[in-house]
RNA sequence: GGGCGGUUAGCUCAGCUGGUUAGAGCACCCCGCUGAUAACGGGGAGGUCCGCGGUUCGAGUCCGCGAUCGCCCA
């Protein structure tokens, strides 16, 4: 049985498309989903990425991780279901197309028509690339089931995602509430954070800087705060009436306030100004003071916590604005549970008093902040949380709904509401700030700010809840769990799942017409038997669904405008990719596919998903299941460039996957991902590193690979025939051993989710495999008279195979092609695939521990002397007299007497000889070993380190080798150490070629005898031999004349190895003679010969 | 402004619970080895381990402050 030819010089871009034709041709991947699968099912989830996009770089590391352990995991015997998903709603889409199509800040839902032909072209747009992302993820070798992908914009889908909207509604934890949004006030439309984010929307304006007094209402002045004035001489009844400052830069606010709001924390004071007494903070009196510059300082009467000041009521600016809005303050309403006022003070009025707030600062301003609740998100929430009256100023558009200033645009009422606080008395102190304002780029107009009613998930009553089962998570890297996830979910606000745009999953809510009641929909059967109807369109998307109306106790009931949170369709998809419906009456459609693939084992993101899809999964599989949607979770670093700046086509410094795939091939590409740096870590990237991977492990696997092939299909070894491993050479059962705790590693890193160490295994074992094994062993694969080594064939051919199954999860193009021409080949028994075949198991029979480690000393000694060798000057060509030796441990010793043959060769020396105690070669370096002493005598240390370096070491070193404690004199005293808390080290000897490391020494014998000299000429001979067959041409099984012409110390060394020379250049016959005519000509340093070709 | 993570050789990265002389690969120079190798081995040069302070017999490692880069949030 012969093996295919395979080539060193290798095209891994054709390896991996011949690999692809197999796979596709027998349905591989297929077939790990059909075959039974005895260890069960391991859930993967696919987090959808949007294929309106070029599939770039970053997209290569997300889907090569996600591809690993699925592979690895079917190896394992399970069963892996790995559908596809595309996410295919929101604005990027809705961006793309407005760009694409010219139609950038139209109001697409300004007719039926327009938004009809918008969501057609969003829709068109969406899969736009999709042939890119097919065939890129193909070319990658991930496997993964597109032709089956979930859809987030398919009716199905969105059935799902609306039954889960009212599971969650059913449990009461969908609300309507308000929400601050930014408005571009002309068009009235809300402006989403990428029409807002660039700088250039921003501009220095100089707005109004004011102060302004809210005078306290005495009778409700806290109790603690009275106490603590008291006990500072302040009686507050005897006092003018003092008034709270509060500084804002929009004026136009004033008329909506309805809270000042404190920090809990900051020292506030009381202080007497020309304008009366007044309270601020601390550390804002010299400031305050200096607003005023004729007038004297403040003086400071008293100070205190600002939380003293909790829920004293204060005067309201503009009275005028409650009664004109019809709104009450004399209401007391108890606060919410989750108030931060609930307990202190239950109940409060719902207006005019202070609140406590972390977030205000006394850097700037009075250290009190106005608080307009409908105008500020920060706002809003302090406001939400005192259950406080809204109070609308404005309306949507900007236009003052109150005051003096009424239908003035927002920017124009700051004059005149100044003019009205100066006339009555509120106005502490007006000047002007130049600052920074966003405008919206395209009317020109200020942005506004502004509280619009919105859909909100009450994610933070579970919010306790998420946490705790977020510690359920196993998070790579581990600081994410507690770190960016856990502070994320710690800080949980409810969730905003409405947004007023267009392409997106309709939010199935119905209003009736008086707007006072609201229904969840749960699925198109169920707004049919309300409509009493079939839909007329089958689209579940806008503008269809709007014209879904029904009748209910008398009342017509229309869809709320608004479309869902793109996050919360990506967080659906466990549920909607099965279309699973479940109904109150216990209905329930695919719930067993449901179940089997819930919660998920591995998921895998790039690390902005810890607020975006991690989340929304968390967040929605906590609210209905209770418990975490996936066990493992991988979160990836970004990818920069060399120079740690983005990949921006722009910038010009981004790499593109085919054209690398192409030049490297994907497995490479795939290995720099795993093994080039930690998998969250942010990586610099660029085309050189693939280099340095492929080189690293695939260019060395491959050329052992090809090593192997040339010689096996020359000698044709009986595999079968192979003695037992424990009848093969040392060397032989030292690799298996290592193959096998190699199997361990890999395999514990892969249930580790740690792609990395599993890699980094693989290629250290690659390069021992390569440059030890195969180069210690080179000979027994060169077959002399017929007589071929099996062992060795046999051994070579484990490790390959072996490693093959090893790094198919990693490499599976490589895998695959080894694995079909080394076992196919020979047994058409075996798997089709090495993805189909089992993951190895570690055995620990064939795992000899003390071999391995014995080993590893073998191969540093033999660093070590080269080094040596080449600090001295002595080539390795030229053997040596003799090599001493000596460790630190006595294991270690054994060691090196055991393999000293192997030492000798490696080193090119006639003898090992270990140093014994007693010779006069040796002396010994004596230091302390300091994990153990540190801890005894740590601040002795450095008296011990001298009493060892400059005491009797032969003392010292015959304790310890009789393993007795014994008393060191130094100069802080006697210490009783023991054996193990002193380093011996043996001292490189004078006059030797001598190298030490971690009391490891080598060192080399000098002298040269004349035949020494003679062997080593011999030597250089021979490998001049050989570079000129191999520059001639020749291949290595073609046999030689040779006609040498030579004099001196050369020609004596040719005749007295002449045998040697022969034979292993393969030379029929030699000549001492000019070498022409013959075919090639090598000149020497002395002299020349000849080679010519006299056998094929 | 807040949170999280990073900063170690020219480049990409290791350095576990503090411990002996801080490492690897790539790139450069020199030398060596080679019947598979696009390889391989050794040496040289290259380090204020981001900075400052602290804890300790001992800090790249622990603590504090700061700088800087990235990401997320506001």
């Amino acid at each position: 049985m012969k093996f295919n030819e395979v080539s060193p010089q290798v095209s891994y871009k054709d390896v991996e498309s011949t690999v692809l034709e197999f796979w596709k041709a027998r349905d591989i991947f297929g077939q790990t989903t059909s075959r039974p699968a005895p260890s069960g099912e391991f859930v993967f989830y696919e987090g959808p990425p949007t294929a309106n996009g070029q599939p770039a770089m970053h997209h290569v590391l997300a889907r090569a991780f996600k591809d690993i352990f699925p592979r690895f995991k079917v190896m394992k015997g399970f069963h892996v279901t790995r559908k596809g998903g595309w996410d295919t709603h929101g604005l990027p889409v809705e961006i793309a197309v407005e760009k694409k199509m010219g139609m950038k800040g139209r109001n697409h839902g300004s007719s039926r028509a327009e938004l009809e032909e918008f969501n057609r072209l969003c829709r068109e747009s969406v899969f736009s690339n999709i042939k890119d992302w097919n065939y890129f993820t193909e070319r990658l070798g991930m496997w993964v089931d597109l032709e089956n992908a979930y859809v987030t914009y398919k009716n199905e889908y969105i059935e799902s995602v609306w039954n889960l909207l009212k599971r969650l509604w059913d449990k009461g934890l969908v609300e309507r509430d308000f929400k601050v949004v930014p408005v571009s006030p002309r068009i009235g439309s809300t402006l989403s954070k990428a029409e807002l984010g660039d700088e250039n929307s921003y501009q220095m304006v100089d707005d109004p800087s004011v102060y302004v007094r809210l005078p306290v209402k005495l009778e409700t002045t806290p109790e603690a705060l009275k106490t603590s004035l008291e006990a500072q001489g302040v009686d507050l009844s005897k006092l003018e009436q003092p008034a709270l400052i509060v500084w804002t830069t929009t004026p136009w606010t004033l008329p909506s306030n309805t809270l000042a709001a404190v920090n809990p924390n900051l020292e506030y004071a009381l202080c007497s100004s020309p304008m009366g007494h007044i309270i601020i903070a601390k550390n804002a009196v010299e400031r305050i003071s200096s607003l005023h510059k004729d007038a004297p300082p403040l003086e400071v009467l008293a100070t205190f916590k600002g939380e003293l000041m909790h829920f004293w009521q204060y005067e309201q600016p503009f009275p005028e604005v409650f009664a004109e809005l019809e709104l009450n303050t004399e209401k007391f309403a108890p606060p919410k549970p989750s108030a931060v006022g609930a307990g202190l003070a239950s109940p409060h009025p719902r207006a005019h008093i202070v609140v406590l707030a972390d977030f205000v600062g006394d850097e700037d301003g009075s250290g009190l902040a106005h608080q307009a609740p409908v105008y500020g998100a920060e706002d809003l929430e302090v406001g939400k949380s005192y259950d406080c009256v809204l109070c609308f100023g404005t309306n949507g558009n900007g236009i003052m709904q109150v005051t003096d200033e009424r239908g003035k645009f927002f920017k124009d009422a700051d004059k005149g509401l100044i003019k009205t606080m100066k006339e009555r008395g509120l106005m502490y102190h007006a000047g002007t700030l130049k600052h920074r304002y966003p405008f919206h780029d395209r009317t020109g107009d200020p942005i506004l700010y502004f509280a619009r009613p919105s859909w909100f998930i009450r994610t933070n009553k579970m919010a306790q809840r998420m946490s705790e089962t977020n510690q359920q998570i196993n998070w790579v890297p581990e600081h994410i769990k507690d770190g960016r996830f856990g502070k994320w979910l710690e800080g949980n606000v409810d969730w905003g799942i409405s947004r007023e745009r267009y392409w997106g999953s309709p939010l199935p809510f119905w209003v009736s017409e008086d707007g006072k009641d609201y229904v969840c929909i749960g699925s198109v059967k169920e707004l049919e038997q309300l409509m009493g109807k079939q839909l007329e369109n089958e689209d579940l998307h806008r503008p269809y669904i709007d014209d879904a109306t029904f009748e209910r106790n008398g009342k017509k009931y229309t869809r709320v405008p608004e479309v869902l949170d793109v996050w919360f369709d990506s967080g659906a998809m466990p549920y909607a990719q099965w279309h699973l419906m479940l109904e109150e009456n216990g209905a329930a459609q695919n719930l067993e596919t449901f179940e089997k693939h819930f919660p998920a084992d591995y998921i895998c993101e790039a690390i902005d998903q810890t607020r975006g899809w991690f989340y929304s999964l968390h967040a929605i599989g906590t609210l209905l299941y209770d418990q975490p949607v996936f066990k493992n979770v991988i979160c990836l670093g970004h990818l920069v460039d060399e120079k740690g700046a983005k990949m921006s086509k722009s910038k010009g410094n981004v790499v593109e996957p085919l054209p690398a795939f192409d030049k490297f091939g994907a497995d490479s590409v795939r290995w720099y991902m795993f093994t080039g740096s930690e998998p969250g870590d942010t990586k610099r990237f660029s085309e050189r590193l693939i280099a340095e991977a492929q080189r690293g492990f695939i260019n060395t696997l491959w050329n052992v690979y090809s090593f192997f092939v040339l010689y096996a299909n020359l000698d044709n070894p009986d595999l079968n025939a192979a003695p037992p491993l424990e009848q093969r050479p040392e060397i032989d059962r030292w690799l298996i051993s290592r193959l096998e705790g190699l199997t361990q590693t890999v395999t514990d890193a892969l249930n580790r989710y740690d792609a990395r160490r599993g890699g980094k295994a693989l290629e250290a074992f690659v390069d021992e495999l390569s440059n030890w094994y195969v180069r210690r062993n080179r000979r027994r694969f060169w077959s002399q008279d017929g007589s071929v080594d099996v062992s060795a064939y046999a051994t070579l051919y484990e490790a390959l195979v072996t490693v093959t199954k090893l790094a198919a999860p990693f490499t599976p193009f490589l895998a695959e092609s080894l694995y079909q021409n080394l076992v196919v080949g020979l047994d058409s028994s075996a798997p089709e695939s090495v993805h189909l075949c089992s993951f190895p198991e570690f055995n620990a029979a064939r795992y000899d521990q003390k071999l391995v480690s014995e080993m590893q000393v073998v191969i540093r000694t033999v660093d070590l002397g080269r080094a040596a060798r080449g600090q001295a000057n002595l080539k390795l060509r030229q053997p040596l007299s003799e090599v001493m030796l000596r460790a630190r441990e006595a294991a270690d010793n054994a060691a090196l007497e055991r393999f000293s043959e192997t030492i000798a060769e490696e080193l090119n020396v006639k003898a090992v000889k270990l140093l014994e105690e007693g010779t006069t070669l040796i002396s010994y370096n004596l230091k302390p070993n300091l994990p153990t002493l540190g801890r005894k005598y740590g601040k002795n240390i450095p008296a011990i380190r001298t009493a060892l370096s400059e005491g009797d070491s032969s003392k010292i070193v015959a304790h310890v080798n009789k393993s007795e404690n014994f008393t060191l004199e130094t100069s802080d005293g006697a210490f009783l150490l023991e054996p193990a808390d002193v380093l011996v080290d043996a001292k490189s000897p004078e006059g030797f070629a001598a190298v030490e490391q971690d009391g490891l020494l080598v060192a080399f014998t000098t002298e040269l005898t004349k035949d020494l000299i003679l062997e080593g000429l011999a030597r250089d001979l021979l490998r001049a031999v050989q570079q000129g067959r191999k520059d001639a041409g020749l291949e290595v099984s073609n046999r030689i004349a040779l006609r040498l012409e030579l004099s001196g110390d050369w020609l004596e060394a040719a005749k007295a190895w002449e045998a040697t020379l022969r034979e292993d250049t393969l030379c029929d016959s030699l000549e001492y003679a000019s070498p022409l005519p013959t075919d090639f000509i090598v000149q020497l340093e002395e002299g020349q010969f000849g080679l010519s070709k006299v056998s094929p």
